[in-house]
DNA sequence: GATCTGACCTGCG
DNA sequence: CCGCAGGCCAGAT
């Protein structure tokens, strides 16, 4: 049952140190990009999400580039991050050529099962896995006990039920 | 310290 | 229906 009691995502109230110290090196941080490492980690083998999708799970709509962007800095993390199951809203492997190859992505995509046909996932909204569906009940917690008061949250009226 | 860029997304024309 | 421009926020220069 996952029984990681740990922290999972932080408020990340405290993004950025100005005294220099990288966040990556300390193994957890509360940045920005460490939260979207770890929900990256959590999709499911065989499984993929886009950007936008854990923007959104993060509560950020509109920093779509930034989970790309953190993305990119993923390089860094020794655990690793299943970056090649991000992906864009279409279901294109945009993010390919950051692989170290044009077809690395692809690779270990269809090394889990997943249909890849030029650049485009097959079958994507099937196997596309979406955090805020799937971790809504128990993570969305966290976030709300940051606010603790604004429990006033828009309503999600608009759901991309494809 | 200001400016630009970026593995995106949504909306408008 | 297709094309484009704006917005988003954090890292990099």
């Amino acid at each position: 049952m996952t029984g990681k009691g740990r922290g999972f995502i932080s408020t990340g109230r405290d993004r950025g140190r100005k005294d220099g110290a990288p966040e990556y090196e300390s193994g957890r941080s509360d940045s920005f990009f460490q939260k979207v490492y770890e929900v990256a980690r959590l999709v499911p083998y065989g499984r993929v999400t886009s950007y936008g999708a854990i923007a959104e799970f993060l509560g950020t709509r509109g920093s779509a580039r930034m989970v790309g962007w953190a993305m990119n800095s993923s390089h860094t993390e020794a655990a690793g991050v299943p970056a090649h199951r991000v992906v864009n809203r279409k279901g294109v492997l945009t993010g390919k050529n950051h692989f170290g190859g044009p077809h690395v992505m692809q690779q270990l995509l269809e090394s889990e099962g997943i249909k890849v046909n030029h650049d485009l996932i097959d079958r994507f909204d099937e196997i596309f896995w979406d955090p805020v569906k799937e971790l809504q009940p128990e993570v969305f917690i966290r976030f709300k006990d940051k606010d603790a008061g604004s429990t006033a949250r828009k309503p999600k009226s608009k759901l991309k039920n494809h």
